[in-house]
DNA sequence: ATACAATTGTGCGTTAGCGCACATTAATAC
DNA sequence: GTATTAATGTGCGCTAACGCACAATTGTAT
């Protein structure tokens, strides 16, 4: 058990190997995604202070499909999965926080699936933005396009654009691989309720 | 604990509502749905007798903010669910069981969610078709399009058009109300990877 | 100060899928 | 058999987002 600092980019598991560690991240923002067969990544969920990234150890299972990196540099608790392992099944606290963040987790996929279906990227990309905010210190945060358009599963360019309108309409400011949030209230009715959503799960659930 | 049929649309939980029972399919199709704020239902994952319906209960929660209802019908063990929480707490057989598949069901989701961001309709309705195929006995099973489409998040004319073009490719044949399946190699084909993925980590997990 | 690389801005033709509207066909009730 | 209703077939204009391509800008290293 040990405090770690994390970079952006810094990878917790990959796919299907043998996961050593669960993270309980302290500030910043982690993410889960999933690989495609063509190696397309994309966003399945993202982590912060709320969660922990690593359940499949808690699932009793020795590896991911899937692979999980720090997104917004941070600081994380680093536990072996094997303790992990250990402790819930003692049935304390630590399984019981568990299972219901798991509960959490499973809604905040459950409405990511529907807002890829049905929501515009405009909206999905306001969703990310007030995530990234709740978890970082502070209105700015390191951030390119790019690395939005990734894990939106867009173009770079079309993230360029919707980037541009939210900064006209006094939302954000874009500066060269960063963005700070200027104006919260309206980033959240620009928003789906796809935030709003995943959020008051978290609060009845762990709140 | 007792055996009953189900038919389609016969619901299993509603949100917010008190979850009493959990259920375990024998025969026929079960799905989990998300509704939004303006009354709209989409899929978020399907259940047969690979697996449960009912996992909040198993999680500590007493209500789900999600659907459940039969969709291909058939036959279920149910179970109260006061009953599966007291016997999983003893950590036993059931349990583990429960766990990994919690696991399992992670990762249909996840990719349901890269699914719907980076597929198309015609694929993802293969996708359906064929996790529907092997749920069921034979190669036929009733569903109008108009269902398949609230459950893919599409337009109902939308999904008349595909079902109209795999018929023509021998793939599969609609009467009114019901569907065949004719080739099924072929369907797997028209599919995307995410059906193959997902029975890929139920068989690592469960099989 | 200058070169370089990363990042952002912009345009344009194309496509999947939508919304809407209406015609047609097959099962069911009388 | 006939009427009715549920289900399917089809068309058309429209929009979000894509793929591709290239220009412009800004930080960083030398």
């Amino acid at each position: 058990m040990k405090v770690i600092d994390l970079a952006q980019g810094d990878s917790l598991y990959q796919p299907n190997e043998q996961l050593k560690y669960v993270y309980f991240p302290e500030r910043g923002v982690a993410a889960i995604l999933n690989i495609l067969e063509d190696g397309t990544e994309s966003e399945i969920a993202t982590v912060g202070n709320e969660g922990v990234v690593g359940l499949p150890a808690f699932f009793g299972a020795a590896t991911s499909s899937r692979r999980a990196l720090y997104q917004i540099s941070g600081t994380a608790v680093r536990v072996n999965a094997a303790a992990v392992r250990q402790e819930t099944r003692k049935n304390g606290a630590l399984a019981k926080t568990l299972r219901l963040y798991s509960q959490a987790l499973f809604t905040q996929l459950a409405q990511q699936t529907t807002c890829n279906r049905l929501h515009t990227i405009k909206q999905r990309c306001c969703c990310w933005l007030l995530f990234t905010h709740d978890r970082v210190d502070g209105d700015e945060f390191g951030l390119t396009h790019e690395f939005l358009s990734e894990m939106l599963g867009a173009r770079r360019a079309g993230v360029t654009v919707i980037a541009g309108a939210l900064q006209r309409a006094g939302i954000i400011q874009n500066q060269r691989g960063r963005v700070t949030i200027r104006n919260r209230a309206k980033l959240e009715k620009t928003a789906c309720e796809c935030y709003r959503m995943i959020r008051a799960e978290f609060n009845r659930l762990l709140g």
